[in-house]
DNA sequence: CCTTTTTGTTATCAAAAGATAAGTAAATGG
DNA sequence: CCATTTACTTATCTTTTGATAACAAAAAGG
Protein backbone atom coordinates (compact mmCIF):
# COMPACT_ATOMS: atom_id res chain seq x y z
CA UNK A 1 0.00 0.00 0.00
CA UNK A 2 1.54 3.44 -0.91
CA UNK A 3 1.15 6.05 1.60
CA UNK A 4 0.82 8.46 -1.34
CA UNK A 5 -2.58 6.92 -2.69
CA UNK A 6 -3.57 6.19 0.99
CA UNK A 7 -3.14 10.10 2.18
CA UNK A 8 -5.28 11.18 -0.96
CA UNK A 9 -7.89 8.75 -0.15
CA UNK A 10 -7.88 10.07 3.39
CA UNK A 11 -8.18 13.90 1.92
CA UNK A 12 -10.81 12.80 -0.28
CA UNK A 13 -12.87 10.97 2.77
CA UNK A 14 -12.08 14.05 5.05
CA UNK A 15 -13.44 16.41 2.84
CA UNK A 16 -16.35 13.92 1.89
CA UNK A 17 -17.41 13.65 5.91
CA UNK A 18 -16.61 17.51 6.14
CA UNK A 19 -19.89 18.32 3.74
CA UNK A 20 -22.16 15.50 5.76
CA UNK A 21 -21.24 16.96 9.11
CA UNK A 22 -21.96 20.45 7.71
CA UNK A 23 -25.24 18.96 6.32
CA UNK A 24 -26.55 17.06 9.01
CA UNK A 25 -25.78 20.15 11.28
CA UNK A 26 -27.80 22.38 9.18
CA UNK A 27 -30.29 23.33 12.01
CA UNK A 28 -27.98 25.57 14.30
CA UNK A 29 -28.95 28.18 11.19
CA UNK A 30 -32.28 27.63 13.03
CA UNK A 31 -31.44 28.38 15.92
CA UNK A 32 -29.74 32.10 17.43
CA UNK A 33 -26.09 31.57 17.59
CA UNK A 34 -22.90 32.01 15.73
CA UNK A 35 -20.50 29.05 14.30
CA UNK A 36 -18.11 30.21 17.27
CA UNK A 37 -20.96 30.24 19.91
CA UNK A 38 -22.07 26.95 18.63
CA UNK A 39 -18.69 25.21 19.05
CA UNK A 40 -18.62 26.22 22.39
CA UNK A 41 -21.97 24.63 23.23
CA UNK A 42 -20.46 21.65 21.34
CA UNK A 43 -17.92 21.63 23.18
CA UNK A 44 -19.56 21.86 27.37
CA UNK A 45 -21.98 19.55 25.88
CA UNK A 46 -19.57 16.51 25.82
CA UNK A 47 -17.20 18.20 29.03
CA UNK A 48 -19.42 19.75 31.61
CA UNK A 49 -18.87 21.95 33.54
CA UNK A 50 -15.51 23.83 31.64
CA UNK A 51 -13.66 26.88 32.60
CA UNK A 52 -13.18 29.68 30.00
CA UNK A 53 -9.13 28.39 29.49
CA UNK A 54 -10.22 25.00 28.64
CA UNK A 55 -13.00 26.30 26.28
CA UNK A 56 -9.78 28.07 24.40
CA UNK A 57 -7.65 25.25 24.27
CA UNK A 58 -9.81 23.45 22.61
CA UNK A 59 -11.52 25.98 20.33
CA UNK A 60 -8.32 27.19 19.48
CA UNK A 61 -10.06 30.79 20.77
CA UNK A 62 -8.01 33.73 22.81
CA UNK A 63 -8.79 34.07 26.57
CA UNK A 64 -10.51 37.30 25.86
CA UNK A 65 -12.64 36.12 23.23
CA UNK A 66 -13.82 32.99 24.33
CA UNK A 67 -14.70 35.45 27.75
CA UNK A 68 -16.59 37.54 25.05
CA UNK A 69 -18.14 34.93 23.70
CA UNK A 70 -19.08 33.37 27.24
CA UNK A 71 -21.03 36.36 28.08
CA UNK A 72 -23.17 36.59 25.13
CA UNK A 73 -23.93 33.01 25.36
CA UNK A 74 -24.37 33.61 29.03
CA UNK A 75 -26.46 36.76 28.57
CA UNK A 76 -28.70 34.37 25.58
CA UNK A 77 -29.38 32.11 28.71
CA UNK A 78 -27.79 28.84 27.25
CA UNK A 79 -25.01 28.98 30.20
CA UNK A 80 -24.65 29.68 33.37
CA UNK A 81 -21.24 30.50 35.22
CA UNK A 82 -20.09 29.38 39.07
CA UNK A 83 -16.92 30.19 40.46
CA UNK A 84 -15.14 27.03 41.75
CA UNK A 85 -15.02 26.20 45.27
CA UNK A 86 -11.61 24.76 45.56
CA UNK A 87 -10.07 27.50 43.29
CA UNK A 88 -11.87 30.71 43.36
CA UNK A 89 -10.24 32.31 40.07
CA UNK A 90 -11.52 29.11 37.74
CA UNK A 91 -14.96 29.91 36.41
CA UNK A 92 -17.32 26.89 35.81
CA UNK A 93 -19.26 27.25 32.80
CA UNK A 94 -22.30 24.43 32.14
CA UNK A 95 -24.98 24.50 29.51
CA UNK A 96 -28.70 25.91 30.93
CA UNK A 97 -31.89 24.01 30.81
CA UNK A 98 -32.42 25.93 27.92
CA UNK A 99 -28.79 25.43 26.17
CA UNK A 100 -29.55 21.51 27.30
CA UNK A 101 -32.64 21.71 25.05
CA UNK A 102 -31.19 23.61 22.25
CA UNK A 103 -28.38 21.72 21.79
CA UNK A 104 -30.92 18.22 22.13
CA UNK A 105 -33.02 19.78 19.19
CA UNK A 106 -29.84 20.06 17.31
CA UNK A 107 -28.38 16.67 18.01
CA UNK A 108 -32.00 15.07 17.38
CA UNK A 109 -31.97 16.51 13.64
CA UNK A 110 -28.66 15.51 13.09
CA UNK A 111 -29.54 12.03 14.00
CA UNK A 112 -32.61 11.90 11.87
CA UNK A 113 -30.57 13.03 9.48
CA UNK A 114 -27.77 9.92 9.99
CA UNK A 115 -30.47 7.88 10.22
CA UNK A 116 -31.67 8.22 6.96
CA UNK A 117 -28.16 7.85 5.91
CA UNK A 118 -28.07 4.48 7.04
CA UNK A 119 -31.25 3.19 6.52
CA UNK A 120 -30.87 0.66 4.02
CA UNK A 121 -28.28 -1.34 5.33
CA UNK A 122 -28.74 -4.77 7.03
CA UNK A 123 -27.28 -5.58 10.26
CA UNK A 124 -24.20 -6.89 9.06
CA UNK A 125 -23.62 -3.60 7.30
CA UNK A 126 -23.93 -1.98 10.30
CA UNK A 127 -21.89 -4.02 12.36
CA UNK A 128 -18.79 -3.63 9.54
CA UNK A 129 -19.52 0.48 9.84
CA UNK A 130 -18.94 0.29 13.65
CA UNK A 131 -15.78 -1.80 13.24
CA UNK A 132 -14.61 0.63 10.36
CA UNK A 133 -15.07 4.03 12.63
CA UNK A 134 -13.17 1.81 15.44
CA UNK A 135 -10.34 0.88 13.29
CA UNK A 136 -10.09 4.26 12.07
CA UNK A 137 -9.88 5.68 15.36
CA UNK A 138 -7.53 3.18 16.67
CA UNK A 139 -5.23 3.68 14.29
CA UNK A 140 -5.18 7.19 12.78
CA UNK A 141 -6.25 9.33 15.86
CA UNK A 142 -4.43 9.55 18.92
CA UNK B 1 -26.60 -2.59 16.47
CA UNK B 2 -28.63 0.23 18.04
CA UNK B 3 -28.51 3.19 15.69
CA UNK B 4 -28.34 5.64 18.59
CA UNK B 5 -25.35 4.20 19.75
CA UNK B 6 -23.99 4.29 16.43
CA UNK B 7 -24.48 7.70 15.94
CA UNK B 8 -22.70 8.35 19.06
CA UNK B 9 -19.66 6.88 17.94
CA UNK B 10 -20.03 8.77 14.36
CA UNK B 11 -20.22 12.01 16.43
CA UNK B 12 -17.18 11.24 18.07
CA UNK B 13 -15.56 9.99 15.20
CA UNK B 14 -16.18 13.44 13.02
CA UNK B 15 -14.72 15.41 16.18
CA UNK B 16 -11.66 13.54 16.42
CA UNK B 17 -11.12 13.45 12.56
CA UNK B 18 -11.96 17.19 12.73
CA UNK B 19 -9.02 18.00 15.03
CA UNK B 20 -6.73 15.82 13.08
CA UNK B 21 -7.29 17.47 9.95
CA UNK B 22 -7.07 21.31 11.50
CA UNK B 23 -3.56 20.02 13.03
CA UNK B 24 -2.41 18.58 9.84
CA UNK B 25 -3.53 21.99 7.93
CA UNK B 26 -1.86 23.70 10.88
CA UNK B 27 0.90 24.88 7.54
CA UNK B 28 -1.41 27.34 6.20
CA UNK B 29 -1.51 29.62 8.98
CA UNK B 30 2.09 30.63 7.63
CA UNK B 31 1.00 31.57 4.48
CA UNK B 32 -0.98 34.85 3.67
CA UNK B 33 -4.72 33.50 3.04
CA UNK B 34 -7.53 33.75 5.16
CA UNK B 35 -9.40 30.56 5.94
CA UNK B 36 -12.26 31.41 3.03
CA UNK B 37 -9.15 31.90 0.82
CA UNK B 38 -7.88 28.30 1.72
CA UNK B 39 -11.08 26.72 0.68
CA UNK B 40 -11.12 28.07 -2.48
CA UNK B 41 -7.29 26.96 -2.97
CA UNK B 42 -7.82 23.80 -2.17
CA UNK B 43 -11.52 23.37 -4.23
CA UNK B 44 -9.68 24.75 -7.02
CA UNK B 45 -6.93 21.81 -6.60
CA UNK B 46 -9.15 19.01 -7.23
CA UNK B 47 -10.92 20.84 -9.75
CA UNK B 48 -9.51 23.10 -12.58
CA UNK B 49 -10.56 25.19 -14.06
CA UNK B 50 -13.75 26.77 -11.76
CA UNK B 51 -15.87 29.50 -12.43
CA UNK B 52 -17.06 31.61 -9.34
CA UNK B 53 -20.82 30.21 -10.11
CA UNK B 54 -19.22 26.31 -9.47
CA UNK B 55 -17.12 28.10 -6.61
CA UNK B 56 -19.73 29.86 -5.05
CA UNK B 57 -21.93 26.79 -4.52
CA UNK B 58 -19.38 24.41 -3.14
CA UNK B 59 -17.25 26.49 -0.69
CA UNK B 60 -20.82 27.59 0.17
CA UNK B 61 -20.78 31.59 -0.34
CA UNK B 62 -23.01 34.43 -2.24
CA UNK B 63 -21.81 35.20 -5.33
CA UNK B 64 -20.70 38.68 -4.82
CA UNK B 65 -18.26 37.02 -1.97
CA UNK B 66 -17.06 34.87 -3.60
CA UNK B 67 -16.44 37.13 -6.40
CA UNK B 68 -14.51 39.55 -3.68
CA UNK B 69 -12.40 36.99 -2.63
CA UNK B 70 -11.08 35.69 -6.27
CA UNK B 71 -10.45 39.60 -6.91
CA UNK B 72 -7.78 39.21 -3.68
CA UNK B 73 -6.50 35.67 -4.68
CA UNK B 74 -5.92 37.06 -8.06
CA UNK B 75 -3.98 39.92 -6.67
CA UNK B 76 -2.33 37.60 -4.50
CA UNK B 77 -1.10 36.12 -7.62
CA UNK B 78 -2.56 32.87 -6.60
CA UNK B 79 -4.95 32.59 -8.76
CA UNK B 80 -5.34 33.30 -13.00
CA UNK B 81 -8.57 34.27 -14.46
CA UNK B 82 -9.59 33.92 -18.25
CA UNK B 83 -13.14 34.65 -19.73
CA UNK B 84 -14.46 30.95 -21.77
CA UNK B 85 -14.59 31.06 -25.24
CA UNK B 86 -17.71 29.13 -25.60
CA UNK B 87 -19.61 31.45 -23.30
CA UNK B 88 -18.35 34.83 -22.47
CA UNK B 89 -20.38 35.33 -19.43
CA UNK B 90 -18.52 32.46 -18.07
CA UNK B 91 -15.09 33.25 -16.02
CA UNK B 92 -12.31 30.62 -15.86
CA UNK B 93 -10.29 30.34 -12.33
CA UNK B 94 -7.40 28.31 -11.92
CA UNK B 95 -4.05 28.18 -9.87
CA UNK B 96 -1.02 30.79 -10.58
CA UNK B 97 2.60 28.69 -10.65
CA UNK B 98 2.08 30.36 -7.27
CA UNK B 99 -0.78 29.13 -6.15
CA UNK B 100 0.16 25.43 -7.19
CA UNK B 101 3.50 26.17 -5.21
CA UNK B 102 2.16 26.81 -2.50
CA UNK B 103 -0.81 24.22 -1.83
CA UNK B 104 1.81 22.07 -2.83
CA UNK B 105 3.46 23.13 0.32
CA UNK B 106 0.71 22.95 2.70
CA UNK B 107 -0.39 19.37 1.56
CA UNK B 108 3.10 18.35 1.53
CA UNK B 109 3.17 19.37 5.19
CA UNK B 110 -0.20 17.36 5.68
CA UNK B 111 1.09 14.21 3.89
CA UNK B 112 4.24 14.44 6.22
CA UNK B 113 1.57 15.01 9.20
CA UNK B 114 -0.56 11.92 8.44
CA UNK B 115 3.02 9.74 7.57
CA UNK B 116 4.16 10.03 11.23
CA UNK B 117 0.35 8.97 12.68
CA UNK B 118 0.22 5.87 10.26
CA UNK B 119 4.31 5.19 10.81
CA UNK B 120 4.46 2.10 13.31
CA UNK B 121 1.55 0.16 11.19
CA UNK B 122 2.02 -3.49 9.67
CA UNK B 123 1.18 -3.36 5.93
CA UNK B 124 -1.80 -5.32 6.65
CA UNK B 125 -2.86 -2.59 8.89
CA UNK B 126 -2.75 -0.35 5.57
CA UNK B 127 -4.97 -2.22 4.04
CA UNK B 128 -6.93 -2.52 6.55
CA UNK B 129 -7.52 1.05 6.50
CA UNK B 130 -7.76 1.77 3.32
CA UNK B 131 -11.06 -0.55 3.18
CA UNK B 132 -12.38 1.04 6.19
CA UNK B 133 -12.08 4.79 4.48
CA UNK B 134 -13.95 3.04 1.85
CA UNK B 135 -16.29 1.06 3.06
CA UNK B 136 -17.42 4.30 4.67
CA UNK B 137 -17.38 6.34 2.07
CA UNK B 138 -19.71 3.67 0.19
CA UNK B 139 -22.17 3.14 2.58
CA UNK B 140 -22.33 6.66 4.50
CA UNK B 141 -21.26 9.48 2.07
CA UNK B 142 -23.48 9.38 -1.15
C1' DC C 1 -34.76 42.40 -32.93
C1' DC C 2 -36.08 42.56 -28.25
C1' DT C 3 -37.20 40.71 -23.84
C1' DT C 4 -35.66 37.58 -20.36
C1' DT C 5 -32.36 34.87 -18.13
C1' DT C 6 -27.82 33.74 -16.78
C1' DT C 7 -23.28 34.99 -15.03
C1' DG C 8 -20.54 37.85 -12.89
C1' DT C 9 -18.98 42.39 -10.79
C1' DT C 10 -18.90 46.54 -7.79
C1' DA C 11 -20.22 48.92 -3.83
C1' DT C 12 -21.81 49.24 0.77
C1' DC C 13 -23.11 48.02 5.30
C1' DA C 14 -23.46 45.08 9.32
C1' DA C 15 -22.04 41.26 12.04
C1' DA C 16 -18.61 38.01 13.53
C1' DA C 17 -14.15 36.87 14.73
C1' DG C 18 -9.21 37.93 15.75
C1' DA C 19 -5.57 40.58 18.18
C1' DT C 20 -3.77 43.20 21.87
C1' DA C 21 -3.31 46.22 25.93
C1' DA C 22 -4.59 46.93 30.49
C1' DG C 23 -6.53 45.63 34.68
C1' DT C 24 -8.57 42.63 38.76
C1' DA C 25 -8.66 39.00 42.00
C1' DA C 26 -7.10 34.82 43.78
C1' DA C 27 -3.45 31.48 44.46
C1' DT C 28 1.47 30.23 44.88
C1' DG C 29 5.91 30.17 46.69
C1' DG C 30 9.41 31.93 48.73
C1' DC D 1 3.92 39.12 54.25
C1' DC D 2 5.02 40.18 49.50
C1' DA D 3 6.38 39.44 44.83
C1' DT D 4 4.98 36.50 41.13
C1' DT D 5 2.05 33.71 38.61
C1' DT D 6 -2.41 32.13 37.12
C1' DA D 7 -7.18 32.76 35.57
C1' DC D 8 -10.12 35.64 33.86
C1' DT D 9 -12.32 40.14 32.36
C1' DT D 10 -12.96 44.59 29.99
C1' DA D 11 -12.13 47.63 26.40
C1' DT D 12 -10.80 48.72 21.89
C1' DC D 13 -9.45 48.19 17.26
C1' DT D 14 -8.81 45.61 12.90
C1' DT D 15 -9.85 42.10 9.73
C1' DT D 16 -12.83 38.79 7.87
C1' DT D 17 -17.10 37.26 6.60
C1' DG D 18 -22.03 37.73 5.41
C1' DA D 19 -25.94 40.11 3.18
C1' DT D 20 -28.03 42.98 -0.16
C1' DA D 21 -28.80 46.35 -3.87
C1' DA D 22 -27.59 47.89 -8.24
C1' DC D 23 -25.40 47.24 -12.42
C1' DA D 24 -23.18 45.25 -16.94
C1' DA D 25 -22.52 42.01 -20.47
C1' DA D 26 -23.42 37.94 -22.83
C1' DA D 27 -26.60 34.26 -24.09
C1' DA D 28 -31.21 32.26 -24.91
C1' DG D 29 -35.60 32.15 -26.78
C1' DG D 30 -39.14 33.76 -28.76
Amino acid sequence: MDHGTLFQKFVAFTADLHEVSHELTRGVKNEDVTPVQYKILEYMMVSQPVTPSEIADCVDLSLPNTSRELRKLTEKRLCEKATDDVDRRRQLFRLSTDGQAMMGRVFAQAQQGFEQRIAGLTEDELKELEEALELLQKKVFR
